[in-house]
DNA sequence: CGTCAGCTTGATTACTTTCAATTGTTGTGG
DNA sequence: CCACAACAATTGAAAGTAATCAAGCTGACG
């Protein structure tokens, strides 16, 4: 059940949470992890579903998302490399809180759900990591509460481009972005319509802080879109 | 410098998460804990200051509240007694990210950073719950995010007035609720501005959901208002 | 009884969404 | 290689929602 694409955790070295545990607890997490590919657009696991355990990235990019009102999508956080997904319900003994989808084919281990609380009690290394994760996770729930609700779509399309940035970073190019999302994709970041997230790319693109090159954005002065986000016209 | 308002923390029943703590640690929570009486509409904290430890809350209301674009305000929380506020800055040793204001007179206990730090240093239990409550927080802010995107204003009124009955219930007679605010302050919650506020709750008045007594709000069908709640015509 | 702050109301304006129609892209099978 | 289907992107127009602006109004309080 080993897979050729992935190495032991005991030699995993995608800076997770867990990169710092010992190699006992590292051997122990590592073994029957079952499968770990998942192809872009496959579903992780599903809001609402019951919690197996916690996953954990070790390549890939994957989104997670809520349902609101009508089914409508709204993108809450990404994930990369090293990022685990799923563990806030698993903390609190609920189902999943989001629907976690890979948005480009990711290898992806799984942890139980016993394995990782088990881990959890007695380890405050581990424990302290959680905290810090959690806290961090909920800072940008706060700040993306007050960007989503005061800012215009202009902004917040701003905002999103910057997040995807500031999360995947670059092509090998440095200026294209990593992460290419369609525009309704994009429109669910910013919790807005595909439509205006259309239009508000084509301003930007004629205003030259992007340039739009198919579904790829080009992005050649990154500080003056990060400007763009603080301050607007 | 004991406050003949508030027991001592080995005699605190508010139920907040250091109640579960051993005698002996609840003896050096209560040493030395400083003016702690806050009349209504006095800052506990400003969002951006350093972090001088956690608050406890032991009687009163609380609100979060951070400061948007053009200084506008968006309540975040609230917090009533043995709630803890404060402790997410401290924990990812940051600023203080929100301001914290008491709504009515309160009496409000202070522990320091050092103290909250060590005691989280080796105290399973104690890391356990902030666990817990920082899992709640994300919950609900992540819950909070949906429902400002993507409802409308006067569904957002309702989610606002169920928020605050959920926090801090009934007056006496079991229909007036508990917690007045501001016509602006609701607004602040629900992400909106005073006067659609007041045209919204004018126009539930009118519906008969709510029946507006000055500033009191007085809710006869409770269930009838959480259904709004879901789904809307 | 005057003042001030908060509340209320109506009118106007700005911004976004929605709807509808068109164009472009991609993958598939003949 | 082309035609076609399916889906994504784009554009324009219309409709809707809520914010803003501009007055009055009200009630508490010195």
């Amino acid at each position: 059940m080993t897979n050729h694409k992935i190495p032991a955790c005991t030699h995993c070295d995608n800076k997770s949470i867990f990169c710092n545990l010992s190699e006992d607890n590292k051997e122990v997490l590592g073994t029957g992890k079952g499968h770990n590919f998942f192809k872009k657009g496959q579903t992780i696991f599903y809001e609402g579903n019951h919690t197996i355990g916690v996953f954990c990235v070790y390549s890939g990019k994957v989104k997670l998302s809520k349902l609101g009102k009508d089914g409508k999508e709204q993108i809450v956080r990404f994930s990369k490399p090293g990022d685990i997904i799923g563990y806030r319900a698993l903390l609190s003994n609920e189902p999943y809180q989001a629907t976690a989808i890979a948005l480009e084919d990711s290898y992806i281990c799984m942890i139980s759900k016993e394995k990782f609380l088990s881990l959890l009690d007695d380890n405050t290394k581990l424990s302290t990591s959680i905290i810090q994760l959690l806290s961090k996770d909920l800072k940008g729930a706060e700040q993306n509460l007050i960007d989503l609700t005061q800012k215009s779509v202009k902004e917040r399309i701003v905002e999103s481009l910057v997040l995807i940035i500031n999360t995947f970073g670059f092509k090998a190019d440095n200026k294209t972005i990593a992460l290419s999302l369609s525009r309704q994709e994009l429109a669910n970041i910013a919790g807005t319509s595909s439509e205006s997230t259309i239009r508000t790319l084509a301003t930007l693109n004629k205003e030259g802080v992007i340039k739009l090159v198919g579904r790829n954005i080009v992005v050649h002065d990154f500080d003056h879109l990060k400007k763009l986000m603080l301050i607007f016209d």
